[in-house]
DNA sequence: CACATAGTTGGGTGA
DNA sequence: GTCACCCAACTATGT
């Protein structure tokens, strides 16, 4: 009972399953835990309100379960560079513990946290338990590289074995009387109105942050054992009143809820019955995050198309139209502009409503730069993860991982697959609301007397469209074509596979021939 | 090295 | 409503 620690909450904004909070709690006679907050930071960051929302939601949990625990958070503000050393005097600090986080900005910070540790004579703790595995160990069974296929990752995870199993929470016992300090205001939940932010400028709260919300969630939907055994993404509508699939993201992304949780929960329900697989299923789902930290750590300038190995360089347009357009949902296309209003309001959309909307900005419409699209997401969304929103962002602009780019999303027709009638269009576009739902996808195409009679005339109350599809599309798979052509898979760059593309589409033409 | 195969979730058409 | 097929021809991986 000799050691003076902080456990440091960064991600992992829980109390169940946090094998870096045990760790701080062995020998433990006093026990701080913080979180740090950087004003400066927090004001020029791209994070929109109701992710703040969220964290602050989050925090506010963590620091009422901790209390239950006769201990408190510490929100500490200022720079970790700059806290740590005060802190560790402060509190005569003998250990440090936190959650191993793979984000290039993290590694950076935490790189520098180590040395001041070592500094001051702190020794330092990190877990992992942000993800199943051990990103790093799946990179060294792949020879040194993260891999490119879901196939190729499955196959690499499979020699690993199964994640770990999730820890219990501390209880009372072990946490009991190892918090002296009280504090109100040095060390509070910092509230929006702190954070520069003007709480009348939220919406409903549909998903508050915290790990009390985030179990509670899961085990409603984990309920439903029919629904997870059958669960298939692709058969999941983009387009539901109400959302079709969990909406655990945001809780896996702050750490609200325990990934290893999730997926051991639904080893429990899998158990003797039959239930569907990888990569469709709701394993499926845990590990293309996994595939994704994984590419993230492994391929540098990940969030960027220069530098990037795996990237293709593709001749993007920059059009400040079109960018504010789509960004502020008046593209003209009602299924278009209904997902970036769900997005803006509400901080979640269904993962196929953003592949609509990012096929549409990048190759499929706009022909914007896919880091564009990641911007705005990173802005929006609560679930926005580094390497998840760089990785997506590049596969719908077949930048990397998928390359059949001729499969282009319309904006018109993939709604109408799973909302027929427009209702979700209405639901977030009311002023669509009285169009007859033959036009409801193509207001423009409505005669005048049908714009009049539902009282919406295009042009004057919602936009016209702001390009034509068809004749977009079919001139950007040629745009996509020629990208193609000049980039070479090895090194990313513009290359010498130029030269080779024409022997190859030679050849192609010639088996094709045979074949007929 | 050559070659075959598969790839989480496209759209349009016609049977 | 469902399915097979075509569109045109990509890359990563495995044999």
């Amino acid at each position: 009972m000799s050691h003076s620690c902080i456990h440091w909450f960064r991600k992992g904004l829980r109390l169940h399953d946090n094998p870096a909070l045990l760790a701080a709690l062995r020998d433990c006679r006093r026990l701080y835990p913080i979180f740090i907050l950087d004003p400066w930071f927090a004001a020029a960051a791209n994070v929109g309100i109701n992710r703040w929302r969220f964290l602050v939601g989050a925090l506010k949990d963590l620091d009422r379960s901790l209390r239950e625990l006769d201990s408190r958070l510490f929100v500490v503000r200022g720079k970790p560079g700059d806290v740590f050393p005060e802190l560790f005097r402060e509190w005569s600090v003998t250990r440090l513990t936190f959650e191993t986080d793979t984000e290039p900005y993290s590694q950076q910070r935490d790189k520098e946290v180590l040395r001041l540790a070592e500094e001051h004579g702190v020794e330092v703790i990190q877990k992992i338990s942000h993800t199943l595995y051990n990103i790093e160990r799946i990179i060294e069974e792949n020879n040194g590289k993260a891999p490119l296929t879901c196939v190729r990752f499955q196959t690499v995870v499979k020699t690993i074995g199964p994640p770990q199993r999730p820890l219990p929470s501390p209880t009372l016992q072990e946490m009991n009387g190892k918090c002296t300090e009280t504090h109100d205001e040095k060390y509070g939940i910092p509230t929006l109105e702190e954070l520069g932010k003007d709480p009348q400028l939220t919406g409903p709260e549909i998903y508050p942050g915290g790990e009390q919300e985030a179990l509670r969630r899961l085990d409603k939907y984990m309920e439903r054992t029919g629904w997870v055994c059958s669960f298939e993404k692709p058969n999941t509508s983009p387009n539901a009143l109400s959302p079709s699939t969990t909406v655990l993201s945001p809780y896996l992304k702050f750490g609200c809820l325990s990934v290893r949780t999730f997926w051991w929960r639904l080893v429990g329900i899998y158990q003797g019955k039959k239930h569907s697989q990888p990569p469709v299923s709701l394993h499926g789902q845990l590990l293309w995050r996994e595939f994704f930290y994984t590419a993230g750590r492994g391929i540098s300038n990940f969030d960027r198309m220069e530098g990037n190995p795996v990237c293709v360089r593709v001749d993007w347009d920059s059009n400040l139209e079109y960018l504010s357009a789509w960004r502020e949902a008046r593209t003209g296309f009602p299924f278009i502009d209904a997902i970036m209003t769900q997005l803006r309001q509400e901080g979640w959309i269904h993962h196929l409503a953003r592949h609509a909307v990012a096929c549409f900005l990048t190759r499929g419409d706009l022909w914007i730069s896919w880091e564009e699209g990641q911007k705005v997401f990173e802005e929006l969304l609560l679930d926005a993860d580094w390497a998840l929103n760089a990785g997506n962002w590049q596969w719908l602009s077949a930048s990397a991982f998928f390359h059949q780019y001729f499969r282009v999303y319309s904006p018109v027709a993939f709604g109408k697959k799973t909302d027929k009638n427009g209702d979700y269009i209405k639901k977030y576009l009311p002023i669509l609301k009285k169009f007859p739902a033959e036009y409801i996808y193509e207001p423009w195409k409505a005669p005048r007397s049908v714009q009049e009679r539902a009282g919406c005339i295009v042009g004057k109350d919602y936009p016209r469209p702001i390009v034509e599809h068809e004749a977009v599309s079919k001139k950007n798979i040629l745009r996509m074509k020629a990208a193609y052509a000049m980039h070479s898979p090895d090194t990313g760059g513009p290359s010498s596979k130029a030269k080779k593309h024409k022997a190859v589409s030679i050849k192609d033409m010639l088996t094709k021939k045979t074949k007929k």
